[in-house]
DNA sequence: TCGCGAACTGCAACATGTTCTAATTCCGAA
DNA sequence: TTCGGAATTAGAACATGTTGCAGTTCGCGA
């Protein structure tokens, strides 16, 4: 992910740069979304992100720590949308565990469009060192703030900064197990253990043991 | 992980080496472990891993497919010693919400008793392709084993075959969740989001939550 | 014991993430 | 408009996972 020094972090930085490098950025990012889903973590060869985007090889360093961060600063942004859609057009359901289902099915749907994409970034997160913690505190945050919203059957909030802690104890503890039953599945889908359906039906089994006892 | 050609996965291959070879296979795992130990993930260098053992680099390729493929095995085999262990003095609660807390301590101590080297495990494990997923599925179904049997309150059986399913529908529910939880915890250990007391922490109020309802 | 095929060795070669450097270009303040 | 420092570039260089190969050694069946 971004250096401190460097940008790209939104939630973290001013905006220090000009739009020349904004632009800069924005190619690069594209660049490596194209390659990750032509064929995933591997596909993406920074040599390649850089030619494709037109950019030298240093200045996608200067912007970006490593490959991983390229990766964890397009999930983000990937993420970004997410909540604002769930803002715009929360789950509908009565019930709180159909609300919930609905939202890591759309979630998973989501991320999974692109399948070789989200391969490509599910690697990225899980090989991540210390430097990205940000990066990957700010998708859990996010994700903890739209569990939340689903669980109360209110709007997820877009606007409010990330660093704003939302819920009770309960419905975040209640949000740490939810995320962390769907990033591990999604890293066994990706790695060849079960289908993407295997990971709709344990959100939706875990969903209902968290909240109905079963 | 070793090829299906060649043998070390335990459950899944006759015996057909030599004495010589599994003492090459076990100078290699060792000096893996040793320098996983010593720096983690990027300090098991192949070509130190070859040297220290006393192999070629080839030789090593050999028996495993890839660096993930050595540390997965190397994982498995701890994991292995747990099962034997559990089996042996199993968690001595009265209720199953102490013997799963007490299950997953110690599951966790017994692995970052050596951060370096669970840190480098869990990088392979998170990272490990479709061809690993033998080793990854042997490792959850010994976790499962040992879950299950520490619900009923009964000691873990470490000689019936793996591939033989134990548990309820229910039960087997359960023992998905804490896994999920426990990986994803670690994976959030291992990247520098939060300390092991964490790891204890969640694990302790996700059973109570799967349980008890919270 | 002999001879063969498999296992092993040493080493070169390749791919790609990451770093470094010297030269060039760009941009904003004076 | 001009100037100086920051940004950018091209490309070399390095580290390390992975593969390939030619030659050597080992172990086992006849």
């Amino acid at each position: 992910m971004p250096t401190d020094a460097a940008e790209p972090v939104s939630e973290f930085s001013p905006p220090r740069l000009a739009v020349s490098q904004l632009k800069r950025i924005r190619r690069i990012v594209d660049a490596a979304i194209a390659l990750a889903e032509s064929g995933g973590f591997d596909a993406v060869r920074l040599r390649d992100v850089a030619d494709a985007s037109g950019v030298a090889l240093g200045t996608l360093y200067k912007y970006f720590r490593s490959k991983e961060d390229v990766l964890l600063f397009a999930v983000n942004e990937d993420n970004e949308q997410l909540l604002r859609i769930l803002a715009a057009r929360p789950p509908e359901s009565a019930r709180a565990t159909e609300r919930l289902v609905e939202l890591f099915a759309r979630a998973t749907r989501g991320l999974t469009r692109r399948p070789n994409f989200a391969r490509a970034v599910l690697r990225a997160i899980a090989a991540s060192e210390a430097a990205s913690a940000v990066q990957q505190a700010a998708f859990h945050l996010r994700m903890s703030r739209m569990i939340v919203a689903a669980l109360r059957g209110e709007p997820a909030d877009a606007a409010t900064p990330l660093s704003e802690l939302v819920g009770s104890e309960r419905e975040r503890l209640i949000a740490r197990v939810l995320q962390h039953v769907w990033f591990s599945s999604l890293i066994g889908w990706a790695s060849g253990l079960h289908p993407i359906a295997t990971v709709m039906e344990r959100m939706q089994e875990t969903i209902e043991l968290v909240l109905e006892g079963g």
